[in-house]
DNA sequence: TCAAAAGCAAGAGCGGTGCTCTCGTTTTTG
DNA sequence: CAAAAACGAGAGCACCGCTCTTGCTTTTGA
């Protein structure tokens, strides 16, 4: 029984201490997991801290040993939203980048990376509201979720890049008006990135965003139709703006 | 004093008719200034029924005589907002279309509204955020908004129109999958318009909130710095999508 | 080893919310 | 002029976020 004790207390670091931190980790995944459970149900503006705590069978005043506020389980929930968007992103990006260097491909990745934000923002339209519809908790984004908010971005970066290494890129012209900020973008965000693909990269960035939130948020009832065939062909063009090549270039 | 009364009631139809409905309106109105302004202040999440009515000093029960629920003053809100910010592209457009006719003035007209809505965005953050934001009350919008909500669109199809029948198009090709869409697009939303041009347009209408909804949420914040001219460069490229011919048309 | 410290669940309570109902009063209507 | 409708005020219900206090358990450190 003794020496039970005394090999925990010699694990390594990285594992859990005692009981305590593991309780600690599993009350706070719990609480993670209703509350997305009613994000999903019924959106951001319902979840109640009162309803997680009922649904697990705890006092309300008990969760607040786990998040201080109900702003601090929000932001959770949206740094957990930008991952799991970010991750959806990669994975699209891995399986599209099977066989590298062959020509075309960039418009390919494009394409599959775009849908698949796009699916996953249909399939958990009250996360994606959470993290690109109105800004819910405070008026400017926790540093928490700078990261995390930037992994889809990444992704479209590096699509870019390799893109302009075993492809070439079909560069637009760049406006002298924009010229320093271009430069600036470029020297920020993606070293390796020529400066007159930086700013249409940014503003494509956005513009996916947009057509995927027209769709989410119900701007599109009744008006579009065909909406898979629709974005595709958005997002293809899309791409032509960032020098992807197309069957035209 | 009867003479009075029945002046009042031989009155046309149009006017108010008595003391109680013209009061009924002038408190409506109050209520929505000052809905208006908490909105402006705090966000859509803090608007209190009750603030409001302490605010007006009456009690919060008197309120319900005006609108049954929050969701309904929030759905006043809401169409007034699409109201404002279709009236400002409206006015824009208008000012924009001094001199009909004269070539590359559909690309100046499509910069000018676009920087208009941007412009009215950036000073009403919070009605920006209630109408092209997540979408608050319920989960689908009510009936009274989409005619509001169209008025924008509208004016970016009139832009189209009239450099269609003015100066030409620079259409793109249409794919062979977008044919239907763009067909059922075209009949639904702008019967003169050709087919070519209104899958294409549908989604720069989308895109074009997609940059303003990244600039007034907060996703620019410390990667796009000149966001003015970045914006005009995004919304020109937008343009070109569309057909409308740039300098380099 | 054992007392102090820290973490924790539970409960009561505060001020706030949306919303409903009732009750006099006032205005409109027939 | 009486019936009907609209209105303001108040009390009250259930819920919310959040704080504070009270005991209990685990962890810590001398």
């Amino acid at each position: 029984m003794f020496g039970a004790l005394r090999a925990w207390q010699t694990e390594p670091m990285s594992a859990i201490r005692g009981a305590r931190e593991r309780a600690r980790i599993e009350v706070t995944a719990a609480i993670k997991d209703e509350a997305r459970k009613q994000l999903a149900a019924e959106g951001a503006a319902k979840l109640s801290l009162r309803a997680v705590a009922r649904e697990l069978g705890m006092v309300s005043s008990a969760l607040y040993r786990y998040f201080p506020s109900r702003d601090d389980l929000l932001t959770a929930l949206i740094v957990d939203a930008y991952d799991a968007v970010g991750e959806a992103a990669e994975r699209s990006h891995r399986a599209a980048t099977g066989a590298a260097g062959a020509p075309g491909t960039g418009l390919a990745r494009w394409v599959a990376v775009a849908c698949a934000v796009r699916d996953w923002a249909l399939a958990h339209p009250h996360e994606y509201a959470l993290i690109y519809g109105s800004p819910v908790p405070g008026y400017t984004a926790p540093q928490d979720t700078v990261g995390p908010a930037a992994r889809v971005g990444m992704v479209l970066i590096a699509i870019v890049e390799d893109a302009h290494r075993d492809e070439g890129l079909a560069l637009p012209p760049l406006p002298d008006e924009l010229r320093p900020e271009a430069e600036r973008l470029a020297a920020d965000i993606a070293p390796g990135l020529a400066p007159a693909v930086a700013a249409p990269l940014v503003a494509a960035w956005a513009q996916l965003f947009g057509l995927v939130s027209f769709e989410v948020f119900g701007q599109f009832n009744r008006v579009v139709e065909a909406r898979e065939v629709f974005f595709r062909q958005a997002v293809t063009e899309l791409a032509r703006t960032v020098g992807l090549l197309g069957r035209r270039g």
